[in-house]
This record gives structure tokens, C-alpha cells and sequence, in this order.
DNA sequence: CGGGAGGTTGACAATCGTCAATCAGAGTGG
DNA sequence: CCACTCTGATTGACGATTGTCAACCTCCCG
């Protein structure tokens, strides 16, 4: 069965990776009213506080999470990727309880949340992908907060490099042995509860040990990928991916 | 229509606090197969790296989800009260990620996941809520780590304290003035990201400047809502309650 | 009455933050 | 093509929030 080229591919995808889907419930997603938008770095997607109606669909380009606490800080909550639903939470819980931001220029679908929601009473096989991504989505958020509350500076970081490599070679944006993550030290900080000059001591410290080399700022290569592992206390289990992935190998 | 006792009952009355259910859903809820245990406090409900085929449902007591890091300090991640499926996530998604401990005795129902899948096939408004209700979990998650990584001792504790107070007003357990918490300050500690020590002085700092009074250990007396909410940066938004809920007034 | 878990406190250490200066690189307009 | 500018990276000196260690206390429970 050829694979209809549409936007929605990247959801399809994923939605599929976990959960087995029929035919029906295939044309269903793909039948989905969409609009796409192009929306360039550092635009917004969704603001905390708006009571968005439509749900936004990543399909290229890197996007963020955030919250802002009272004194301006900033905390970065997640780093979404092609074929994540970056706003089923906004959308379904009526106001936004954080901001969706980009990370790099990307381009989105919106759907309309009341379409999703048919789909997922039509379609109970769909409903349940969907309710098993956000159940994957919550479980990242599980280990940020043991990241970040209880690993140290040298620690956070590798794990969060540790992450990105397998989730970027999942995507196919890269492998373990390298990747560009287009994330300056500032954002790199917010996404540790960490500064940005501390993180890049902490990256500096990285590099001298020979666990990573960073060419340019943002390219960079795992030279060690056991020791980065044991550094950050890193263990896959919880991005819950399927143990046939080539990634984990 | 009166409500038939069973042990079910705060399930539905959770799922019916933002869905509507028709009679038919509320029907299969109250038919799901399920066997109650009675566990007592520190008991593990599951433990990270098992693989249950079984979700946990909280009847009574109070339990919390927690990881260990590499080098064996604990992170708290969320504190649950009768009503919440404590176990959605890990018996979804193949192996725990985490544990779920008991705080306090607990009782539980244990749910086959088979039954709950078919239930969310069979009648998608309950699949709905339950996926809902996953989102607001997922809420808590992200709140927690911008807790967590970008407030101070001071704030953190205070944030907790309030979100507390909100969630144990919402389940009948206490109000805003004042409410009985079984939480040790060790496990105050992990749930912000602290040591005991620290959460010692800052509760006393809290104390002494007139924000809460604590009576006895655990239980604490809240002197003034307002300042702790602006000291704790705390704003109920992410809890997700209706906005009719008496605990908002 | 004894044991133990948990709470309290003080002295000291250290990780991490703050401030500030300098540097490197990308994009822009003349 | 070359200033010019702006954002982000880098580094050092210093400060502070928080952790560590250890002692002692208190209360609960058997």
C-alpha cells in the first residue's frame, strides 16, 4: 500500500510506531483538516495563558517547551521533534498552562481540536496512539525532573546529550556518533535549571575529558558514548522505545 | 440516580470531574473487574523495571511515583490521593519506569490493562477522560520540573505547600487553612530536589515569617494563603481544576 | 523503658550563580 | 568587500545558596 504523501506523514509515523493501526483508522488521520503555517525562529506557537483551538503538529523543524516562574526565569520543559503533537496538552486542557516556542524556522499543521476529538471517539485504535504518546510524552517529563533535581551539573548535561542522540537518530536527523543540535548554552541552561555559564564550563569539563568534541558551537560528536552514558546516568528505558529500533542498537 | 458504592466510585468521580459521561459509560466503568488490596505504608504498588500487567487504582491513602539515580538519592515526582490511576503509565507502556510507593496505608484496586484497554475501545468518552486525565497529570510534571530547576528552597517548599493544600482541599481532605500532610521532610526533600537539612531551615524560615504554623510534625497550619502563594510563584492554572471548583473560591 | 525514625541545629565545604570583560561568528547595510 | 552590530560563547574573580557531617533531641511505638 503506497504511502500517501501528506503533512500528516510525520504523525502517522509516529503513531504507528507504537500501536497497530487499520486501514480505516489510517485514512482517518491522514483525512484530518489541516492547515500548514511556517513559522520562523523564536516565533511562538502557543503562548501560556491562550486558550488555543486548534492543535499543532510539528512536521520540520525543532520545537520547545517552556514556563516562565516569577522572577523571569526561564525552564525548559521538553524539546519536541518532527511528527510530535506539540499542543494536544494546550489544546485539550483549555488554557495553556506553558508556552510552545520555536526552536529553529519549522513548519506546523494545525488541526482543530475538535476534529481530533471526533477522530478519537470514530476511531478508538487512534485515540489510544494518541493517549499512549502523551503517556510516553509525561514519562521524558518524569526523568527531567529527576535530571534536574537530583543529577549534578556534569551529569544533566551528558544525560541531555545522551537523550538527544538517540531521539535525533531515531528521527533520522543524525546518530550517536554526532548530531547538530541547534540549541545555544542559554537554552541548553534552561533545559538543566542550570546558567549558561555554568553549562559551558560544564561542557568545557566535557570535552577534556574526551567524552565529546564540539567542532562549532552546536555540532556535536560523542567521541565516548559509554563513558557519556555512565557520566549521565543515562538509561533508555524510559523514552519507551520499541526494543526491534535500530537506535538502541 | 443514586450512585452504587463500590470501590470504583472515586475513579468515576475523577473522570466525571472534567468529562461528561452517559449512564452506559458509567456503567462499564463500574464493571470493570478489579480485586482490592490493602497495603501498608512504604510498600511498593510497583517497582521501576517490573512489567505490570496490572493498573493501580488509589482508594484510600496517599502514595507518590519516584526514581532513583545512579548514585542513589531519590526523586519524588508526583504525590497521588485517592481517586488517581496510579499505575496508567507503567502498566501502558510494558516496563515501569519508575515505582509507586505507599505514604500512608493505602488500599488499591488492581485493574487488569486488558480491561481497562477494552473499556477505552468499547466506550471512547471513558478512553477520552482517562487520556484527559493523563494530560493533567503531564501538567504536574512540567510544573514540577520548572519547580525544581528555577525556584529557590524558599519558593519550591512554598509551591509545594500550595499545591497541597489545593489538591487535598479538591479531595475532601483538608482546606486551605490548614491540612495534615504524611510526609517526612526527607521526602519533602526529594520532592523538591533538596536535602532534608535544607527543608528544615527553610520551613522554619517559612514559620518565622508568618506564612504557615507548623502544629505538629505534618501538620500544617497555613497563616496567610496570599503570601505563600506569592512566595511559593504559585498559580493554580496547571492544576486544571473547574473553575467552579469550591477549593478555588 | 528502650529503640528507632525523624526532626533540629551548628560549623564548614562546595557546587553553582553573579558580574563583567572579552572574544568569535553571522548577518546587514553601505 | 568591509565596517558594524548583535547574539552567543568564553573566561576569571568573587559570592551565596545549598550540601555535608555530625551531634543531639523528640516523639512514637512496641
Amino acid at each position: 500500500m503506497p504511502v500517501i504523501d501528506s503533512p500528516l506523514t510525520p504523525l502517522l509515523k509516529k503513531l504507528q510506531y507504537h500501536s497497530d493501526l487499520r486501514q480505516s483508522d489510517v485514512e482517518a488521520i491522514l483525512a484530518l483538516p489541516f492547515e500548514t503555517r511556517k513559522l520562523s525562529r523564536h516565533s511562538f506557537v502557543v503562548r501560556e495563558g491562550e486558550k488555543p483551538t486548534h492543535s499543532c503538529l510539528l512536521i520540520d523543524g525543532l520545537a520547545f517547551r517552556q514556563k516562565i516562574v516569577g522572577d523571569g526565569a526561564r525552564s525548559i520543559l521538553a524539546i519536541h521533534m518532527p511528527g510530535d503533537m506539540v499542543d494536544l496538552q494546550n489544546s485539550f486542557l483549555g488554557v495553556a498552562d506553558h508556552s510552545v516556542q520555536a526552536l529553529t524556522d519549522i513548519e506546523v499543521a494545525f488541526i482543530p481540536r475538535a476534529a481530533i476529538k471526533k477522530l478519537a471517539f470514530d476511531h478508538p485504535a487512534v485515540g489510544m496512539a494518541m493517549w499512549f504518546d502523551t503517556l510516553v510524552d509525561a514519562s521524558l517529563f518524569r526523568e527531567w525532573i529527576a535530571n534536574v533535581s537530583r543529577r549534578d551539573a556534569y551529569s544533566r548535561i551528558a544525560h541531555l546529550l545522551c537523550e538527544f542522540a538517540l531521539r535525533v537518530k531515531v528521527a533520522g536527523l543524525g546518530d550517536e556518533t554526532g548530531y547538530v543540535l541547534p540549541v545555544s548554552q542559554e537554552q541548553l541552561a534552561d533545559c538543566t535549571g542550570l546558567t549558561a555559564v555554568h553549562v559551558n564550563r560544564t561542557l568545557k569539563r566535557l570535552g577534556e575529558d574526551g567524552l565529546i568534541d564540539r567542532r562549532t558551537h552546536r555540532d556535536i560528536r560523542i567521541l565516548d558514548w559509554r563513558k557519556l552514558a555512565e557520566a549521565g546516568d543515562f538509561d533508555s528505558t524510559y523514552l519507551h522505545l520499541r526494543s526491534d529500533d535500530p537506535a538502541l542498537s
